[in-house]
DNA sequence: GCCAACGTTGGC
DNA sequence: GCCAACGTTGGC
């Protein structure tokens, strides 16, 4: 029996990888990860299958700004191995792959970016630990209760 | 561009 | 194991 599916947040900054950027490719490994927190999430509690939120951060609107799935399980983030990548970790080794990732694939762009300023409306109903409205949360992989997503669903603008 | 908050590193 | 220094994130 498959586990049932959870639901996930990825942050990314729309100038090195958006939504139209996943639309176009359809499939992309979710490279680049290099915190510890977030990798665990990625390698010890993504299924395929599971619903992930696509937040642009570091941006003129920063929010949601669509929908995608896990569409592997987790496996060893291959620019960690290489000198000429930005991501590569030189304490790193394939056989001691330090990052990992997951290929997430596109399902759909809002027409409206759901806005962190009106998810900020709404703090208290996302909880006091949730990681976009949490003070000084970082954190790029987190996830998201079916209540949340839910929540932020109903957030989405026609 | 600024800067507060955070995670990681490394000397001790 | 502490903690200062440093680099990064990300909203504004």
């Amino acid at each position: 029996m498959s586990p049932r599916k959870r639901y996930w947040m990825m942050k990314s900054e729309p100038d090195a990888f958006s939504i139209d950027d996943l639309a176009r490719v359809g499939t992309e490994p979710w490279n680049g990860v290099r915190n510890y927190q977030a990798r665990n999430f990625m390698r010890d509690g993504m299924q395929v299958g599971d619903g992930v939120m696509f937040y642009h951060s570091n941006c003129k609107v920063p929010g949601i700004a669509g929908l995608a799935r896990v569409a592997s399980h987790a496996y060893p983030d291959s620019t960690q191995f290489d000198p000429k990548s930005h991501y590569f970790d030189p304490k790193a080794t394939p056989e001691a792959p330090r990052w990992f990732l997951v290929d997430v694939a596109f399902e759909r762009k809002f027409k409206q970016v759901i806005a962190l300023e009106d998810i900020r409306q709404h703090a208290d109903a996302l909880g006091e630990g949730f990681a976009l409205t949490a003070r000084g949360s970082r954190l790029s992989v987190f996830p998201v209760t079916t209540a949340q997503w839910k929540l932020l669903l109903g957030l989405e603008k026609p």
